[in-house]
DNA sequence: GGAATATGTCAACATTGCTGACCTAAATGG
DNA sequence: CCATTTAGGTCAGCAATGTTGACATATTCC
């Protein structure tokens, strides 16, 4: 392998541009490579639905997140309306997901997982949960705490906290 | 946080359909959000080039492996010869790639980056290198040794040593 | 009551996948 | 040497999902 010396520990802050890291091509390619396999099997499930990963982008956020708004679904999925609405309509029409007008403000549609929608959503993160689960057994103990600080640390650090915070208010129970 | 009991070490083989996991939800939408912004920063790289990932994924791959067929090429991303000739056509035009008649079956067309397309895809490694190195620091000492099984873990088991095989072959020294 | 807000919708377009059909050039095997 | 296989190119058309821009509607707020 003959890692050049440059990897050492931290760069030290040298002149900036003298600054030039050993490309990092193995931890790129595998993050290819998983990523592809970790939605291709969620693919093959909703394929079988006619939905595709747009819908379950949508389906697991609103399952994740009930009574969410279509702002604040735009906001997380960062695509326009009108991407959002086609996904949408069509989960809507087949009953995975229930739009409600809101309580206090009716201009806002709040948007909840009917049963049927609850169910694929579970389905769906359960595949996933499993892959994450085999894998994380099998490096080892710590392997999870390392592997969420490590995602977290791979996000734009000024969505972060955006990011972490929505994930904490997830609910807590599903299922 | 409450985490319920379940999480422990390991599910012990239980009757197959009793075991059920607590949905790893944290990880999930961590790997998504960690995803997007990791393509996200190549994506912006990429448009002013007039290129999209998919361009990005023909050009890293044949960078890193100079004289790769449109065969080996199709194995690897998994796409039709079609979508695939539809982008490195427009990388050979614009001199990113050059395509050379195969020195013993000339049937084959080797493909190698031009200077132009070492170039870009070298800019490109870099910034997702720097994403890579930062994120290991901020997380400490192991994190790269970890953070690499935990990858490999992710991919499908029968893909493994295949994608394995080639990260391994990519050439060493890359400018 | 006018302005701002939240959302829906129509039309058109780009990227990147796909299938199916068909073409050429080169190698290969009998 | 000719038929077949192999490697690749190309055309046409379609699907999913992203984009802009423009405009409509309902509701709330000042």
């Amino acid at each position: 392998m003959a890692e050049p010396m440059r990897t050492r520990g931290r760069p030290a802050a040298s002149p900036v541009a003298a600054r030039e890291e050993t490309p990092l091509y193995e931890l790129i390619e595998l993050l290819f490579f998983a990523y592809r396999d970790f939605v291709g099997e969620a693919d093959r499930l909703l394929e079988s639905y006619g939905f595709g990963r747009a819908h379950h982008r949508v389906l697991h956020f609103v399952n994740r997140h009930p009574g969410l708004t279509i702002a604040a679904l735009l906001d997380i999925l960062r695509i326009t309306k009108q991407s959002l609405n086609r996904v949408l309509k069509e989960l809507v029409a087949k009953n995975f997901i229930e739009a409600r007008a809101g309580a206090t403000d009716r201009r806002h549609r709040q948007l909840y997982a009917t049963e049927t929608g609850e169910r694929l959503a579970h389905d769906i993160a359960r595949l996933q949960t499993r892959r994450f689960a085999t894998a994380l057994e099998e490096v080892g103990p710590g392997a999870r705490e390392t592997a969420t600080r490590f995602l977290q640390a791979m996000i734009d650090a000024p969505e972060r906290e955006r990011v972490m915070s929505l994930i904490a208010s997830g609910r807590e129970r599903t299922k």
